[in-house]
DNA sequence: AGTTGATATTAAACTAATTGAATACACGAA
DNA sequence: TTCGTGTATTCAATTAGTTTAATATCAACT
């Protein structure tokens, strides 16, 4: 018995249906290749360094992607022969990239969803030895030292005056703040964590 | 020297080595079960909750993941009819499962990754209009204004006294103020873009 | 001369996650 | 009476992401 609208629907129609999927991985290598054309090796290199703040995907990931965005023609491919290394392929976004690139950035988005391994094992932190925890979290603030200083390493070469930046890195400048404050908190919290542990444990 | 933003580019990733290590869902749920067994639906809910700021999974996903630890004998499951309701399966850890999972806790983990669509928005703001952008950050900053007021009240309502904690809860705890260390991070930089977004305006 | 390491790309198999349902019972409101 | 909401679980198809390669060039050491 047809209980649900959705049962009268023709499924024949589905595929029709214009595709509002994400695809932001594909956007992530238009954003980056519109700033400057370059090679998928170049995209998985700087895919681990500043865009990498934000999001980051694996060579074979961006090599897969380039491909289907080249089919789909929105971005075209140069093959650039290179003295004394394999030859490169260079890829710029055209026309057609563009405008759906454009399309995408107008649509507002969601609060990225958080996985974090690291605060599953600190919400079980019960179930193990103290200074396993004290460990875990002294760890952790010095990673997110380490990219602190990175970071503001990049602020002071590339960012000392921001009013005077050039408009297309404005918005670069606007996320390396986030890059920041993100690295600022998680020091600030481990430092409040492992305050409360010490504490904690001379009360038992 | 490093005259380029590119050469920011961390080196220890140039092999492109993310390290992502798998099955971190399975343990998410260990670790819920572990504080009470309850069933697919009841974890589903709880990934919307208090866990869920640092972990969430669909029902589909919890229901898979549910089989496959029943059939690797981690957890186990026990029928209960319930009146006026559909048939419930409440599944509690075993001490195969546990084991599993403490061995798991000492394992140390990798500072999370970030996949943010808002901030490659961002990032990428100069291609659209100037309003847009500020209308993006100011409906963020709502959102994030709202997730700390849910969690300013979970503090208010259970953790008034921490020193008080029971064990358990402590860990808790600790995750509950990283959530409002994180969202009140968010809304401070949605202030400084804001500001920073409006003095450039000026200029132009 | 041979190993390592960086540059540069591609293939294939696999696992995880998402999308979009369907099924089924009960309760209260329209 | 059927509509919406909440409880409770399952299926199927597709997309996304991971692991583990293999191939190739050349520079710099050892």
């Amino acid at each position: 018995m047809y209980t649900q609208l959705s049962a009268y629907v023709n499924p024949c129609l589905n595929k029709f249906q214009i595709n509002f999927k994400p695809m932001s991985l594909a956007y992530a290598i238009l954003v980056s290749l519109i700033s400057e054309p370059k090679s998928g090796y170049d995209l998985a290199k700087q895919f681990d360094g500043t865009v990498g703040f934000f999001w980051q995907a694996t060579h074979q990931q961006i090599y897969r992607e380039l491909t289907k965005l080249e089919q789909q023609n929105w971005i075209v491919a140069e093959a650039i022969a290179q003295e004394g290394r394999p030859d490169k392929k260079i890829f710029s976004v055209n026309d057609l990239g563009l405008s759906h690139l454009k399309t995408w950035l107008l649509q507002s988005s969601d609060v990225a969803t958080v996985k974090d391994e690291f605060l599953l094992k600190i919400y079980a932190g019960y179930l193990i030895p103290e200074e396993t925890n004290t460990q875990k979290i002294q760890e952790h603030r010095q990673l997110h030292q380490k990219q602190l200083e990175i970071y503001e390493a990049i602020e002071h070469n590339f960012f000392s005056s921001p009013q005077d930046c050039p408009k297309e890195l404005r918005f670069a400048y606007l996320t390396l703040r986030r890059g920041i404050n993100f690295e600022k908190g998680w020091i600030d919290w481990c430092e409040e964590a492992l305050q409360l542990l010490a504490d904690w444990n001379h009360i038992k």
